[in-house]
DNA sequence: CCCTGCGCTTTTTTT
DNA sequence: AAGCGCAGGG
């Protein structure tokens, strides 16, 4: 079956028994030793669904599975290995567990959106402005806290920095809020993971023996939490194999270490290492800037990759007059290919642009439209970030979980149907002083004297109105039931309300009924589907099944994504724009005295995801905020080139750049602003 | 309680 | 350029 294997990926496949670490550089193959060692396991005998393989997004999940069973062919049964990311192979184990851990069986689970609401009400209610503290900056704290398992007491006592401390109080408020709501966020189905297996021993007996070899792709990402899960399934029987290149970890600021990957023996004395430094993918220029860009990083394992694919077009430097200019000529450059004769020819899916910041695809797409290419822009501002469709959301999550106070507050009174600040206000007041959700005593606001009649009114016919939907849920289509809500609460009422213009009104409408479609498609392909299977999967797959809609809808289309999306994928002709000190290095990792070797590295994975040719494009200046910003050339690009000493003179020019800007705006913080009133109510505290 | 309009801030990457 | 928060009038 491995005939077509080179000795080094033939070892990793074969290995099958102990530990085993594959360094795995960029084009060696990676993906088809993993599944080639799955099929060969199964070959083996080992029962499929006694494998389990994770990966880094639900999308590398299933096609992983996918080529295993092509592998597999006949052999193919009913049983399968478990592929899945962390995170929802752990919803798996919690939803087994909730109880234990004071959870309900199923709980919500919050996403970036909610997380910022309840990191920015944890500001308010001790009392700091979003000034002082900004809602993403906690949010980063907390989760860096967190992926040490760092609760916020100690999170208070180890504290430094005012920054520190002011964010341990707001974690605390944070934590209690997700608690009271029996929600968690993504490092709460990691953390509580971790903490189930230390506190319930039995639980991870149990667990960690449904399985007997366990695979981990992408390990060079892997947090401490993830690490320390890995460590508790796999310690009993040791057959863990790890799959990652140190020399493309760009998740550094999510919490994860390199350190898991570069110490792996350390924990595995007996582990098997397989170094896999052929490369499959690029020509041999390509590679060559790769090499030559990525050993300016210290602190990696030593490895050059080997060309397989000899010669190929040098890659090419660029520089333009500003963004537009760039947008326009890659894009017309694209369209020449396009419309080539057949030796050159080529199909808007063999492009890639690739750029560091969600900001940046916004000129290149108005390019394409006008030029008429299709393409796919991944990630970005996801369909799941619109206010239409978290509004709907919303809805959802409260059907499905009356504890959800994010959920309940952000449609208490959208569409506005004259629940007021003030009466929330009150309602909230009642929920902390007898110590229960705020959706436990809406019932009892009729009663109450301190809420207007006509407010009274309006809450219970709100109540009526989602407990009937709730009654609703066990006997009725979700997209009838969903559909009658949208038309119920006259969303599109509200919309023509509230857009500025009618097509507006059509566009957004369009993303409401884009999430009925979810509905509907989830329904049809699911045995059993339930509104909470519903949020669960949007929640753990969020934006990427809708990407391969695209994807399905546009199959010849060029794509734009970031950096970071673009990892682990592979293109013919691959266009890195933007290559500019501030961009690429960002100007924040230049100020934030953090490592620019991330940056590199992903710079590193740009280049390694052109096969055939390559393009790295820079602009003299660039708009910011209505204004005209002077750029300077990447380091990377000298760096690149091999001159040294230009690289180190755009590093400090590029360093100076991002200080003065960072001055700049220190000043204008600290310039006396007009005296803002503060708000006199806040919201009551919790305990 | 709702809506409008003004003024201020905004600098990354995402499971 | 755009989104958010807030003040003030209906």
């Amino acid at each position: 079956m491995a005939a077509d294997l080179n000795p080094a990926q033939r070892e990793a496949v074969n290995t099958l028994s102990g530990p085993l670490l594959v360094l795995a550089g960029a084009g060696s193959g990676k993906t088809r030793v993993i599944t080639y060692r799955i099929a060969e396991l199964i070959r083996h005998r080992i029962r499929p669904e006694r494998i389990l393989a994770v990966t880094f997004t639900n999308k590398a999940a299933r096609e992983m599975k996918e080529r295993a069973m092509v592998l597999l062919g006949k052999r193919r049964r009913k049983a399968t290995p478990e592929i899945s990311t962390f995170h929802a192979l752990c919803v798996r184990v919690l939803r087994r567990h909730a109880q234990r851990l004071g959870y309900p069986e199923r709980f919500p689970i919050y996403d970036r959106g909610d997380q910022e609401s309840v990191a920015r009400s944890a500001l308010r209610e001790i009392r700091v402005s979003s000034e002082k503290l900004r809602p993403g900056d906690l949010l980063s704290q907390i989760s860096a806290w967190k992926s040490h398992s760092v609760l916020p007491e100690a999170a208070g006592e180890s504290a430094t920095t005012d920054k520190q401390i002011l964010s341990a109080l707001a974690y605390a408020k944070y934590r209690t809020a997700l608690r009271a709501s029996g929600a968690m966020d993504f490092d709460d189905l990691l953390l509580l993971t971790e903490q189930l297996f230390t506190e319930h021993p039995a639980v991870r007996q149990q667990e960690a023996g449904r399985f007997d070899h366990l695979l981990i792709d992408e390990y060079q990402d892997t947090n401490g939490l993830q690490y320390r899960i890995v460590r508790a399934l796999a310690e009993g029987h040791r057959n863990l194999c790890v799959v990652g290149d140190d020399d493309q970890s760009i998740y550094g600021w999510r919490g994860a270490e390199v350190e898991h990957i570069l110490n792996f023996k350390n924990d595995w004395p007996e582990a098997t290492v397989v170094r896999l430094e052929a490369n499959y993918r690029s020509r041999e220029a390509i590679l060559n800037l790769a090499n030559v860009l990525i050993a300016h990083n210290s602190a990696r394992h030593d490895k050059v990759l080997r060309p397989y694919r000899k010669g190929g077009e040098p890659p090419r430097f660029v520089r333009f007059e500003d963004e537009n200019a760039e947008a326009t000529a890659v894009v017309r450059e694209i369209h020449q290919r396009v419309n080539a004769p057949p030796p050159d020819r080529a199909g808007p899916q063999d492009f890639a642009i690739l750029f560091r910041t969600n900001e940046q695809p916004r000129a290149f797409e108005m390019e394409l439209r006008r030029a008429n290419i299709p393409y796919v822009l991944v990630g970005g501002q996801s369909f799941y970030d619109r206010k239409e469709v978290r509004d709907i959301m919303a809805y959802l999550k409260v059907l499905a979980h009356p504890g959800d106070e994010v959920s309940l507050l952000r449609i208490i009174n959208t569409p506005s149907r004259g629940i007021g600040s003030s009466t929330i206000q009150t309602l909230l007041g009642h929920a902390v002083d007898r110590g229960e959700p705020l959706w436990n005593v809406l019932d009892e606001a009729a009663r109450h004297g301190d809420i207007s009649a006509a407010a009274r009114q309006r809450v219970e016919a709100f109540r009526q109105m989602i407990r009937r939907y709730r009654e609703r849920l066990t006997h009725m289509p979700l997209v009838d039931l969903v559909s009658d809500l949208i038309q119920e609460i006259d969303y599109k009422g509200e919309l023509e309300r509230l857009a500025s213009s009618p097509a507006d009104v059509d566009v957004k409408f369009a993303a409401v009924e884009e999430v009925v479609n979810a509905i509907g498609s989830y329904a049809a392909r699911t045995e059993e589907p339930t509104l909470f299977g519903f949020l669960e999967e949007t929640a753990l797959a969020g934006r990427e099944d809708l990407k391969d809609d695209n994807e399905k809808k546009q199959p010849n289309a060029v794509t734009l994504m970031t950096l970071h999306s673009a990892k682990g994928l592979e293109f013919p002709h691959v266009y890195m724009v933007g290559m500019e000190e501030g961009l690429l290095p960002h100007s924040r990792s230049l100020i934030e005295n953090r490592s620019i070797d991330e940056e590199r590295r992903l710079c590193y994975v740009g280049v390694t995801r052109a096969r055939d040719t390559l393009t790295l494009t820079f602009c003299k200046g660039r708009m910011k905020w209505g204004k005209l910003r002077p750029s300077i050339p990447s380091r990377f690009l000298m760096e690149m080139r091999g001159e040294t000493d230009r690289a180190q003179r755009a590093a400090q020019a590029g360093h100076q750049a991002a200080l003065a800007a960072a001055a700049a705006r220190e000043k204008a913080a600290k310039k006396p602003k007009k005296a803002k009133k503060r708000r006199s109510g806040t919201t009551p505290r919790r305990r």
